[in-house]
Parts: C-alpha cells; sequence; structure tokens
DNA sequence: GCGGCAGTGTCGTTTAGGCAACAATTATAG
DNA sequence: CTATAATTGTTGCCTAAACGACACTGCCGC
C-alpha cells in the first residue's frame, strides 16, 4: 500500500476521525469495526486491509501523532519557541478529531500528553543553551520550563475542550503575548 | 458509473464543497478546474469523467439541490406543513457549504430561493386544502402563505449567514413556536 | 435449548480514482 | 513581443476501494 495515494489517506483520515468520535463517549473495547466503517463511510474489507483490529487502528494513531509532533517541532527553522506552539495549534486546528481523541479520549492511559510535555522541554532546553551559549541547564530554568510548558498545554486543552469556539488566531496571540510578559531567565 | 457507489459520492460531495467555498469569495467565471480538484483533493482527470467543466458541476449542483428539496417536501408523510422545515433544516446541515452557495453564492441569478418558495407554496395550499376540505384557496391564504413561508424562510438564511452558530435544535423549535402562536384560517 | 441477530474475518471480482505524460491553449510577466 | 508559467482536456496503465458472499462466532430473548 502506498500511503501516498489519496484514496489511502482519505480512508485513514476517515476511519481515525470515526474512532476519535466514537471514543467521546464510550470504551474503546465497546467499540467495533461495523460502527466504524459505517462512520467512516467506508467498506469493511477496506478497514481490514489497514488494520488488524480497533486496537490496532488506535495504537497507530497515537503513534502517528506522536511522530508528527515531534517532527513539527524538531523542524522548528527559526529556533524561537513560541512557533512550536505556532505549530502545534495548526496541526490540532487541522485535526480536531484526533485532537480531542488525544487529550480527552475515553480508556486511555494519558501517556500522551506527557510525551508531548516532554518533546517540547527537549526543545526549550535546547533553545535556551543554544541562545545563552551555556551548557547546562539550571535547576530554576527547569521550573520556568514546566511552568510556562504546562500552561501553555493547558491553554490548548481548554481550547480543544471548548471545541475550538474561540479563534485559533487568538489563541496563538494569547500565547504570543504571554510570551512577551515574561522576562527569560 | 453508479452513482450510488460510495467512492462516487464522496468525489461529487468533495467537489460541490470546493465549488461552495470558492464561490462564497469569487465570481464563478473566475474559478479554475485545478483550484477546485486541489481544494477537494481528488485528481484532475477525476474531474473531467464526472463534469464536463466548473459551469458543468455548478448547475448539477443546483439541479440536484432542488431535487432534493422537492422530495424532502412531497415525500412528507404525516402531510403537518411544520415538518417540510425540519427535513429542509436537516438537509442544510448536513450540507452547508452548499446551502451557503445557493443562498449566498457569488456571480448567480438567485432563482434557487423562488424556485424553494414555489415548492413549499404548492405544499402548503395541498396541505391546507386537504384539511379543510375545499377545492380552492381564497387570496387571503396566498397572503398568508407568503407571510408565513417567507418569514421562514428568512430565519433559515440568517441561520446560514450565521454560519450555524444557532443550534439546529433551536430553529427548529423557533419555527415550531411560530406556528403554535397562530391562528390558522 | 434454539432461533435470530450483530459482528467478524476473508475472498474473488469489478470499478472508480490515482497517476504521469501528453499536446494544446491561454494568461502573465520581463 | 516573447518566454515562461499555468491551465486545459485526454489517454493508458495500475491499484485501492467497493461490493457481495461466505462461514464463523457470540449474544440475547423467547
Amino acid at each position: 500500500m502506498n500511503k501516498h495515494d489519496r484514496r489511502v489517506k482519505k480512508t485513514i483520515k476517515a476511519l481515525q476521525s470515526a474512532l476519535a468520535d466514537a471514543m467521546l463517549d464510550k470504551e474503546l473495547q465497546k467499540i467495533t469495526v461495523q460502527e466504524l466503517v459505517n462512520k467512516a463511510d467506508i467498506h469493511r474489507a477496506t478497514f481490514y486491509s489497514h488494520y488488524h483490529d480497533v486496537y490496532d487502528l488506535y495504537e497507530q494513531m497515537e503513534h502517528d501523532a506522536i511522530s508528527e509532533f515531534t517532527k513539527f517541532i524538531n523542524d522548528n527553522p527559526a529556533g524561537h519557541y513560541e512557533n512550536i506552539y505556532n505549530s502545534i495549534i495548526d496541526y490540532i486546528y487541522e485535526n480536531p478529531a484526533l485532537s480531542r481523541l488525544l487529550f480527552f479520549g475515553k480508556g486511555i492511559d494519558h501517556k500522551f500528553q506527557e510525551h508531548m510535555y516532554d518533546i517540547i522541554e527537549e526543545k526549550y532546553l535546547e533553545i535556551w543553551m543554544q541562545e545563552e551559549n551555556i551548557s547546562s541547564v539550571s535547576e530554576e530554568m527547569l521550573y520556568m520550563a514546566t511552568y510556562h510548558i504546562q500552561g501553555c498545554l493547558s491553554i490548548i486543552s481548554l481550547w480543544i475542550k471548548n471545541n475550538f469556539s474561540t479563534p485559533k488566531e487568538k489563541i496563538i496571540q494569547l500565547i504570543y503575548s504571554i510570551d512577551a510578559r515574561w522576562n527569560m531567565p
């Protein structure tokens, strides 16, 4: 299967949306293949040509999302850490169903958020060390990082919870304005 | 081409959405096939296997929509005319892009709305004549029909203009409550 | 218990969509 | 004016998705 084929991309996305939707009000265990293909409007056989079962679909979803986020964050060209959130917010906005699932899905160990945090923190420290031309970070810096990252993530989390009713631009602006109010260590 | 094939339905819908989207800020004349297939994320050759050009797509869209509405209205089982709006609102909600186009698209003679009005009025009169067991309608009734139909259509129109920010149920409730406040002739 | 109903995997066949390449026709800019 | 970029139709080949059918499992109500 060529994963760059439009048809493949579309069915994958349709199935992911269907699962994300289903998981908002149902445990992963209780979701059937039938149900998913109905929602996604694809043939059942097509499902099996991509995934072994519902769990398989979920695992690939989570894995893909983490890869995507990691890529976005590491590809960050300018190296300004505000841009990290720009990429993240864009991706979330383009994949609302997936995001809702990863942040609020039922019956999941929410290690995804920890993963997310780790990736971002790593980038923060990398940028800081580069900017300040130092080889290690102080304990104070780590606390600052936690404070700021978790704060921003909770803003994004709330945004998703509110079904993106706040305009994307406003969220970005918000995070930027918080940054501006900061005196970097 | 079997128009009941899922793939066909999906590409048709994707192209319709793309055109509807494009027409909101561009004249029909200025829209290219290229642009549409990019938006719809389908191959250009696929476009030509369905339509001759952009105008062809538009005409079929309008025609299909009118057919759909007519069908909904005439299939109305109970014969209660409030249900007409139920069907219409459902359809609009399921086809937001198409609806925006038909109500607010640029560079179109908005004969669609007149068409819509005619279909609804016909149904109204049919129901009334049946209920009252009469063979013709009074002039007064025609005025009442105009008043009520155009009023309801303008509510729906505003709803679309507001990007469906008002919940669907509330719109239906609104129209029902208006009905309840009426003393039928 | 058993009949029916929903879901599961799998298979062979058909078909719509994807793709790349083509010549031909318009823009659009330098 | 000319080049060069973009859009247009069209083609042949390939493949993923659709479809219907199959036997099989598990579950629920009578």
